[in-house]
DNA sequence: ACCTGAACACCGTTCAAGT
DNA sequence: ACCTGAACACCGTTCAAGT
């Protein structure tokens, strides 16, 4: 139900649909994932009602925002499937969903969030399905251990990404962190 | 400031407190380390005033709930300093922290703020006194990267404790999950 | 000194009334 | 259909008044 204008809607809700989600952008990279929904509201300059209809809760709000985002790093796993190498895509791919979750603050908690509801969820499903296929073909090839899942290793990235998400040297912290993870990933060569 | 009594407290004080102590174990244990302040106060039998004069912030409040976990966590840290395998103890150490951060629910989202913050904090100081010790034998051993700091160290565990907090088969993942950030702690044999 | 309930402020959610 | 502001509920924080 997050997704998109489903079929006939009506212009000035279009147009609040979008001030909504601009005002939204900005009330969460400067307030974080917990900004007021009532600031929100009022800066795009609709009733806090009208945000309640568009979203029904904060995460639909917050999956809407980052769906370029999301969809950007859907994109790229599609691409890195085609990679020479299954374990450097794989690499590559959650070093970049990290990358996302630090620069745009609240895709972290936002996908955090999303893995672990039971609920309906276009985000979670969509990165679900783009970590899978990596992971997949990683384990296949070997080089990543079998018994990974999908929903830890994600569980894991998220939460590095969390946890440096206020820190002072984010992006030194974040690449090592994850080196540390990746390591762990690797399958040993013997076997 | 979230130190003992202090000095002369009158009895009635004192009997509050632990009071407070006791309904706020309870509440975060149902409820979660988000659970209602006022409902914690109503539980104890006191003024939600009166909460808030001997706890100013959640944050003092659930570092005294968990301040009889974390002092079992110091004094195991202790213990483990005289073991024979430096990299071992660490190991250990660090399990016995996600266990309890997965048994007693709000000590990872305690100890993840406490980490993170500015201020004064005895928890945080008393846990990476423990981790710090624990981690430069481990890395004067040669046993574990030289370049991991114990900030990240603990951000992760917490992360992992986080993570795992709301999962089915909780103990599961734990194990599995911490099995992969040890493994990625190791020192390469090869240097 | 310490306690108390009430007051205040804030924010999410719902609803009756408008167009 | 969709929008709106106001009402309501909830919870954290502060304060004036009590002992």
């Amino acid at each position: 139900m997050t997704r998109p204008p489903a079929r006939p809607m009506r212009a000035d809700a279009v147009r609040n649909y979008e001030r909504i989600l601009t005002a939204a952008r900005a009330a969460f990279a400067e307030q974080g994932s917990q900004a007021p929904l009532d600031d929100i509201a009022q800066r795009a300059g609709v009733g806090n009602a009208t945000l309640y209809r568009h979203f029904p809760t904060r995460q639909a709000l917050l999956e809407a925002v980052h769906r370029d985002h999301i969809e950007a790093l859907c994109r790229q796993a599609k691409e890195l499937l085609a990679a020479p190498s299954p374990s450097e895509a794989l690499m590559s791919w959650l070093k970049a969903v990290v990358a996302q979750g630090s620069t745009a603050r609240g895709l972290a908690a936002s996908l955090m969030a999303a893995i672990g509801t039971q609920e309906e969820s276009w985000c979670r499903d969509a990165v679900f399905a783009s970590a899978s296929a990596l992971l997949a073909r990683a384990q296949q090839a070997g080089a990543v251990r079998p018994d990974v899942t999908v929903r830890q290793l994600l569980k894991l990235v998220n939460a590095i990404a969390l946890a440096t998400e206020t820190e002072p040297d984010r992006d030194e912290q974040v690449g090592r962190l994850l080196d540390l993870l990746l390591d762990g990933l690797r399958a040993t060569s013997t076997s």
